[in-house]
DNA sequence: TACAATTGTGAACATGGTGTTCATAATATA
DNA sequence: TATATTATGAACACCATGTTCACAATTGTA
């Protein structure tokens, strides 16, 4: 019935393994943190550690999730257009988000950060951006020229990807200029960066 | 001198080592596969096997890189404008060789195979993208509208995120499909396929 | 063919993290 | 205060890693 409050010493015990590990991350990278390593920075007895969380991506993956879904809130509070009439795209904050806590990702996304790290993360934005636009397409009753898996995967992958290099080209570029860029390649695409200027629209 | 001819036993163990390591993949994943894994496949010495790489990930990335200068060469064989007379990307040959090695690119760009595996593939696509693009805008003597690291980047992770989704989800496409899907967005951006038209060309 | 250099071998060893068990202590909740 | 839950720490078995070393096998070449 009350499901709700678990035991006090729990959620102590996993915050302080959740921010031992991060701020251990700082300190060694990934995957130098042992499991005693966290344990010892949380005060906490190794064995403890086992039970509340399987392994290290367990963990790390937990907390990244209240991050990100505190993050897709904040998003979600002003509509696609909204975003679009402030000459900002809504993944404004996504970029504001991993230059606050640069290193960190730097090592998270940097693919030397255990096995699925940032495959998960990816996944976790296609399906943020598989519901968005969903729900988008539903409101303007329009019907997508591409399947919303193709697409939501499409857009998660290089918006990860473009994040990941920039932290670790250690941001050449402002969050508004990598703003711009990304609205520049998803609202034109790649072609017409290049300089190809398409068939005016031929064979849709 | 004759730097040329590596000893035959080292080609013979570099070859049959690669050859183990690929199979073994295959055959358990890339974690689950051990030094000695290798080294007993290939009928060698476990010793051996650090006397040629230093460890999986190095044996791994070279079998690779071999690979791809091949596919990158074939593709180089045909320009840009070749390749879309015909209607196809210069990718297809990616999206084909990646069907006929389905299972083993599914295992390496799960993100669960090795550290930085899916890391270094999408900055060896990085790098051939950049330099094909700095190329042809010399032909063309047009300049970028956008960074080149930024485009080669964007174009890299976009389509090796593409490609790992789709062997992911057991090709539930054929490859002139996928072809077709990644050209229009190459072509228009992810917002016309959404069905968000933008203000005619406004600011830019 | 014989010889010197290179390469492969296998056993042995130290290292270090993992994950589990269990009896006991500490702490929370009712 | 009583009972259930959670934390503890020591002990243990396990396994892959990476290195060393003396010796064997093979190779390229004189």
């Amino acid at each position: 019935m009350n499901q709700r409050k678990p035991d006090r010493r729990v959620q102590r015990t996993r915050r302080q393994l959740q921010e031992s590990l991060t701020s251990l991350i700082l300190a060694k990278g990934y995957d130098a943190v042992t499991i005693e390593d966290i344990t010892e920075q949380a005060n906490l007895g190794r064995t403890t550690f086992y039970l509340h969380y399987k392994d290290k991506e367990e963990l790390l993956m937990q907390s990244l999730e209240a991050v990100f879904d505190d993050l897709v809130a904040q998003i979600q509070q002003r509509s696609i257009d909204d975003w679009v009439a402030h000459g900002q795209g809504p993944w404004t904050l996504a970029f504001e988000h991993a230059a606050e806590n640069a290193r960190f990702y730097q090592i998270i996304l940097s693919g030397q950060g255990g096995d699925g790290i940032k495959r998960r993360v990816q996944n976790y934005i296609a399906a943020t951006a598989k519901t968005t636009i969903t729900r988008r397409a539903e409101e303007l009753g329009a019907s997508l020229s591409l399947p919303i898996e193709v697409l939501s995967n499409y857009i998660a992958s290089s918006l990860l990807g473009l994040i990941a290099w920039w932290l670790e080209s250690e941001q050449t570029y402002t969050v508004a200029q990598m703003d711009d860029f990304f609205r520049q390649l998803t609202m034109h695409g790649t072609a017409r960066a290049i300089g190809f200027v398409p068939l005016t629209g031929g064979e849709d």
